[in-house]
DNA sequence: TGAATCCAGAATGTGCACATTATTCTGCCA
DNA sequence: TGGCAGAATAATGTGCACATTCTGGATTCA
């Protein structure tokens, strides 16, 4: 206590308030990264190298990198470092399996109770991919394909759900959009999501549950028809365009 | 890089090996001392009064305090601390709904596909009970009678559906602990179970589930009967007899 | 007397400097 | 020429020293 309590250097400190827009940057660059297929299975996300990127500090990326491990979208290992996980077939199947669980479920309550208000943003929103395969816009179809499932666990008011959901969902397209960004769609089209639509529409529970069944088990199918390719990529090319900070800090 | 380099002060450091570890033992403690019903919702978990206590660097209890955020075990505010959250009734509803889709969908496949090794087990299970029950062992019937819920994810043989499904449960179970930690019980009883593990060993898929929202419901309801008593507690209590490192690091 | 303000104390957030550990490269030897 | 050992280099892990922000209480003024 007692010692010469020099004057610390303090060369360029200074935390913004702004703090933690910039950490959802950072984690949300390294997401899309991923969802854009930009990272092959087994890369490592090195820190220096992603804070060098994203023009951040290590510290930031290390906290994004611990929460996405966490998130089950990263695997870390002690002392060696962060790595992209290379999901197996099987894997995938139990993603698609708890989701068939959940979402028979859920199409069977949506036919059970259905406000008007509900059913119109049904109808919306199947017009809405109905269009979007009309102009040909893959980007936004790829967006609605997977906000379809999500809308009908908000349809039940179920905040737990829709949450859980939405983490299931971004997961097992992982592997898809590993596998094959180039082929982007998370259904196998609209005309699936119609249909089960017009069932939920009918109050045929049974129905829609079969047909919800179907589509997942048609989406497994897709997936597991598809292999990663053995190209690699380098940390700068995949986070071309993903800015995170545009100033250093 | 000419600077004069001084030697470094480096007072006490020394970062063992066994580091992982310390870590799961400070996010053991914190959460056990919850489940315990040693934090009342509302607490603030200061990090250098958690550090004093559990023995650790404020480093190791801010990422504890972290993940278990993002766990949803506890909820952060910005520049204002960590606090434990008070779950309102209809958060665990919402959760009580989640796990009542997915635990009909699972006794559901239970009655299509059991192994005799499966049915075993269920039935070694329920017998376990029984005999927690006749010998009055309160502690063990509570942790029977989650593991129980566990069991029937695990039957499925599907890794993603027993992780997701233990989260859930622990949520769930997490505001009854805070809020009536006297009377420490997973489930009304052991006789609920039995009969579940009745109907499914009787492939009776329809009375199987019917009895799982039978039980889900009446354990929503028990819990919603409770309120969450207003004795405000020490920290330095709330941690007797759960420690993270006997020495100091 | 009550409310607004300001100030001291503590708590949180973060960059940084190390120690430790892993990886790669290079030279040597079989 | 291929494999192996050791050193150099890079990456990860962590305590620490600040800056910033919040909180609670005392003081002052209407």
């Amino acid at each position: 206590m007692a010692q010469s309590h020099k004057k610390p250097p303090r060369k360029t400190l200074r935390p913004r308030k702004g703090d933690v827009a910039i950490d959802k940057a950072v984690y949300d660059a390294i997401r899309r990264a991923m969802l854009m297929g930009r990272l092959l299975p087994g890369t490592k996300l090195k820190e220096p190298a992603l804070g060098r990127v994203l023009n951040v500090s290590r510290e930031r990326v290390r906290k994004a990198l611990h929460r996405l491990v966490h998130e089950g979208w990263l695997e870390a290992v002690p002392n060696r470092g962060t790595f992209v996980p290379a999901l197996t077939i099987g894997e995938v199947r139990e993603i698609y399996d708890v989701r068939t669980m959940l979402e028979t479920a859920i199409v069977g309550r949506l036919c059970a109770e259905l406000g008007t208000a509900a059913a119109q943003r049904l109808k919306a929103h199947v017009a809405e991919e109905r269009q979007a395969v009309r102009t040909d816009d893959r980007v936004r179809l790829f967006g609605l394909s997977g906000e379809f499932h999500v809308l009908l666990a908000e349809l039940c008011q179920n905040e737990q759900l829709t949450k859980l959901l939405r983490g299931l969902l971004t997961r097992s397209t992982m592997h898809f959009s590993l596998a094959a960004p180039e082929r982007f769609q998370n259904c196998a089209g609209p005309h699936d999501h119609a249909d089960i639509v017009k069932a939920i529409l009918a109050r045929d529970a049974k129905k829609a549950a079969k047909l919800m069944l179907d589509h997942l088990l048609g989406l497994v199918e897709m997936q597991s028809a598809w292999q990663p390719p053995p190209s690699p990529m380098r940390l700068e090319e995949a986070f071309r365009g993903i800015a995170a900070a545009k100033r250093p800090l």
